[in-house]
DNA sequence: CACTTGACCTGTCCGC
DNA sequence: TGCGGACAGGTCAAGT
């Protein structure tokens, strides 16, 4: 599910529900999801309090009391819920009865608190990973390092954001744009969702977007970023979110998922297509190639 | 360097 | 109903 506004969503959730805890325990079935839990847990977790969660990027930063960071990165379909009281939260309120318990098939790594609450790491592609490092070391990972500014940053301007692409001039703008060293947190799902506003085809080549098509590009991303945010995120069908509102934007979609439905601008029928390996979706008559 | 492709995993859906 | 292949909201490591 995760691009910068269901990670957002996770973290808005999770800061009311964990921050204050203390933690007793934590262990993985599988190291990939958290390579070094072996050698730091006991040292740098157990007993820590968690103290703040910061988001950069789709990385989450669950900060302790020990000056270690809790990174978290969701990739394809990582989870974080929260199980208080045999009650499970998506990362906010309180589900219904229809969600199965945990731990579960897909649970990765397991963090329980000293109140008897619990926080899993669910994640069926494994693609995800949560990783243990001193605070201070964050920034100095390679991802840390490479990825570009936040979208949303309140002094990052329309001028800053069509320079970020001048690097990659010979690609397409769709690739450009889910690069995160141009511009951190942008997904398949508001690449083809803010292309579509700017009326910019995904294919067009980066060198030949005007500074007025990436004027709009950039409000466009703003807007439904933070459409997206308000909304919970976008979720599929089995996913619980923050607000217990399960995540409500998709339905707010003018592109994303609904090829053979009309374009809400001009009618005409929305086109699946292939762009940058990625399944994406435009108007035929808004977005010219 | 910039750019593209395949790899990493599991599950589901679609066509034969 | 079974089976193969394509595909899924993300990065990486390789290759050209």
């Amino acid at each position: 599910m995760p691009e910068l506004p269901e990670v957002e969503t996770v973290r808005r959730g999770l800061s009311g529900l964990i921050v204050g805890k203390t933690i007793r325990a934590a262990s993985t079935d599988n190291p990939k999801s958290f390579p070094n839990a072996q050698t730091d847990v006991d040292e740098f977790m157990i007993g820590a309090e968690i103290t703040a969660i910061h988001r950069r990027a789709k990385v989450l930063l669950i900060e302790l009391s020990t000056d270690y960071t809790l990174m978290v990165h969701l990739k394809m379909t990582g989870q974080l819920v929260f199980v208080a009281n045999g009650v499970r939260f998506g990362a906010g309120h309180p589900n219904d009865s229809l969600v199965n318990a945990l731990p579960d098939r897909s649970t990765r790594v397991t963090i329980n608190f000293t109140d008897g609450s619990t926080l899993y790491f669910n994640d069926q592609r494994k693609f995800g990973w949560v990783r243990l490092l001193p605070t201070l070391e964050v920034p100095e990972i390679d991802f840390m390092k490479k990825v570009g500014p936040e979208p949303l940053a309140a002094d990052f301007t329309a001028e800053q954001f069509a320079a970020r692409f001048t690097r990659r001039a010979k690609t397409s703008i769709k690739a450009a744009f889910l690069d995160q060293s141009v511009v951190a947190g942008v997904g398949n799902i508001y690449a083809d969702e803010s292309l579509w506003g700017a009326k910019i085809h995904p294919t067009r080549l980066v060198g030949s977007v005007t500074k007025d098509e990436f004027a709009l590009l950039y409000s466009e991303l703003r807007d439904v970023m933070n459409l997206a945010i308000e909304k919970g995120g976008s979720s599929n069908q089995n996913y619980v979110n923050a607000e217990g509102k399960k995540g409500s934007y998709m339905d707010f979609a003018r592109v994303f998922r609904r090829e053979g439905q009309e374009c809400p601008r001009c009618h005409s029928v929305i086109e699946k297509s292939r762009v940058a390996g990625r399944g994406t979706h435009t108007c035929p008559v808004c977005q010219l190639p």
